[in-house]
RNA sequence: GAGGCUGUAGCUCAGUCGGUAGAGCAACGGACUUUUAAUCCGUAGGUCUUGGGUUCGAGUCCCAACAGCCUCACCA
């Protein structure tokens, strides 16, 4: 099947006239005896680092007098070079320094150059004079352009407007940029060539490496609640022979050797209740679940799931973990517990509010849950279909209707209906009601928990009666003998959780498109367009 | 899968009623040893996503395709 993975380079003679001038600096850098592409590049600090050792930076004076110097930035009316100037005869001096980044501002100022770059902890700016870097240095750095890699070796000073800055002293090339970067102030603004160049989005959008940066520290974080409160992790299989554990359509391969029918795995649950059989007693695996359903900015065919199985506890133990594992992640990425949310602020100060739904129900619609007359009605008001639905199912439609939305949140919603929750272990005191508990925040769905069912045989014939009800084009998902099995053989009582990670990173990120916080989401395949070889021939 | 919006220079964007393509940044040449979205002078850069159609004439109007975004559905 003919397929394009991306638009094709173009022939270099029509690369256009901005990577001829980057060629040609190319060769320059070789035929200057530098190495256009760079070798190891040890001992840089982090620019953070010496945004850090600003303080080191002193006056010296003629009298022999050390000065420190005032904030330049404190305050903006503030004019170093006049305080400079009334401070008497003296030199800056400030402690000699290695930095390693990419070009992302570039200013000549006749035999001076100045350059910003930029790692990952932040920007710095340079400065290359032409008698202070010697002519070798000097025509290294008439090759720069923006985007290139670049080491500095010098001293970190203070220009005479306060800014703090590498005075350089040597400079080492370490990388070529062959392509120009995007607008240096605005970046890219198209969101298809964010997500396509994903490398170019990190590399010069504002905000994009921290936001992925802090996705990565509330995923360790969450590692450190889950491993601090005594569950080990586990890595369980992707290819399923049966894809289970949550109604979805699974995307479907194939193994050659045992010529066998797999499906990539839409949910965590089934081996880790294997797990708890086999004696793990607080156990979860926190990795990638795939389903093959629609896109919107709340789901992507591929997302990360974390689900979490307590033995002997039940979905109060899960709610309390939740709420844990939450709050430690907003410490970890250095956040206050109030958040910016679009406009609005979301506040995750514990504890969370916890209702259950029969009252959030009347809160919100003013039937009361138990009214089920009032319920169908008002169902029928919406515009809804009721007839041969069971009340549960039409008080169900109602509550995500006129309720989830309005759940701002943080908010455990308890103790739902048992008939549309049966793979949950009804309450004792009122079998009516299932003992689940969903976490909302701004309407979307975070946290899921269940008293986990344990029973083989009541858990057979939900499974069965699912299957039955389903059409059949889901009728792949068979029943998962082992699974059975498995619980046959004693799975303790046990609290289940699973929580959608890539949502909870979007609340904590301040992101409203799931496709902000993962890294390479799905996009149609590029350069298939009328233009696009092999478009046709593979539509029948 | 359905509906709506969008697609113009490497990037960010203008483009009026249908009359022959514009700016800023980036690039190239020049000036400048403390600039900072540097500034100043000059030069170059276009298959207006693609393919049809209407028209004397289409970036602009119509149809289709492709891609992205939004809403809805499936789903979490």
């Amino acid at each position: 099947m003919p397929s394009e993975q991306a638009k094709p380079i173009p022939a270099p003679e029509d690369r256009g006239i901005h990577e001829a001038s980057r060629r040609e600096k190319l060769a320059k850098i070789g035929a200057l005896g530098h190495d256009p592409w760079g070798q190891r590049f040890d001992g840089h600090s982090a620019i953070a680092a010496l945004q850090g050792r600003a303080g080191e930076v002193k006056l010296q004076l003629a009298d022999g007098r050390t000065l420190d110097l005032p904030d330049p930035k404190a305050d903006a009316a503030f004019d170093f070079r006049a305080w400079l100037a009334a401070q008497g005869q003296g030199e800056l001096v400030g402690p000699k320094v290695r930095a390693a980044g990419r070009i992302v501002l570039l200013r000549d100022a006749g035999k001076l150059k100045f350059a910003n770059i930029r790692d990952w902890t932040g920007d710095i700016q340079i400065l290359i004079g032409k008698s202070q870097v010697g002519d070798d240095n000097w025509a290294l750095a008439q090759c720069f352009d923006l985007g290139d890699l670049i080491g500095v070796d010098g001293t970190l000073r203070r220009t005479k407007t306060g800014e703090l800055t590498i005075f350089a002293e040597s400079l080492t090339f370490l990388s070529k940029s062959i392509e120009p970067p995007p607008d240096k102030h605005h970046g890219l603004s198209d969101t298809e060539q964010r997500q396509r160049m994903r490398y170019v989005d990190l590399a010069y959008n504002e905000g994009v490496l921290e936001r992925f940066l802090k996705r990565t520290k509330i995923v360790q974080s969450i590692r450190s609640t889950l491993g601090g409160e005594g569950f080990v992790e586990i890595e369980g299989p992707t290819l399923h022979s049966v894809a289970g554990g949550a109604a979805a359509r699974p995307f479907i391969t194939h193994h050659n050797t045992l010529d066998m029918q797999l499906f990539m795995r839409i949910a965590l649950e089934l081996h880790l209740k294997r797990l708890l059989v086999g004696g793990m007693e607080r156990v979860y695996e926190l990795g990638r679940v795939y389903r093959n359903e629609g896109i919107s900015p709340r789901h992507n065919p591929e997302f990360t799931m974390l689900e979490v199985y307590q033995a002997y506890g039940d979905y109060g133990s899960m709610m309390d973990l939740t709420e844990k594992i939450i709050v430690d992640a907003i410490k970890a990425t250095g956040q206050p517990f109030r958040l910016p949310w679009g406009e609005s602020t979301i506040d995750f100060t514990p504890p969370f509010t916890r209702a259950t739904y029969d009252e959030l129900f009347f809160e919100h619609t003013g039937v009361k849950a138990d009214d089920t007359a009032g319920v169908k009605a008002l169902a029928e008001t919406i515009g809804f279909d009721t007839a041969g639905k069971h009340p549960d199912v039409i008080k169900s439609e109602v509550f995500e209707e006129k309720v989830e939305d309005a759940l701002i949140g943080p908010v455990f919603v308890l103790d739902y209906p048992a008939s549309i929750c049966p793979l949950t272990k009804r309450k004792k005191s009122n079998p009516a009601l299932a003992e689940r508990f969903e976490l909302f925040v701004e309407g979307m769905e975070v946290a899921n928990a269940y008293t986990e069912l344990n029973d083989p045989d009541l858990q057979e014939q939900l499974f069965r009666t699912q299957l039955a009800g389903q059409n059949e084009e889901d009728s792949m998902a068979k029943m998962d003998h082992d699974f059975i099995r498995a619980l046959r053989h004693g799975m303790p009582p046990a609290g289940g959780l699973g929580i959608g990670i890539d949502r909870l990173v979007m609340l904590l990120t301040n992101s409203q498109t799931i496709r902000d916080v993962i890294l390479f989401p799905l996009l149609r395949e590029e350069g298939r367009g009328a233009r696009g070889a092999g478009r046709g021939d593979d539509e029948a």
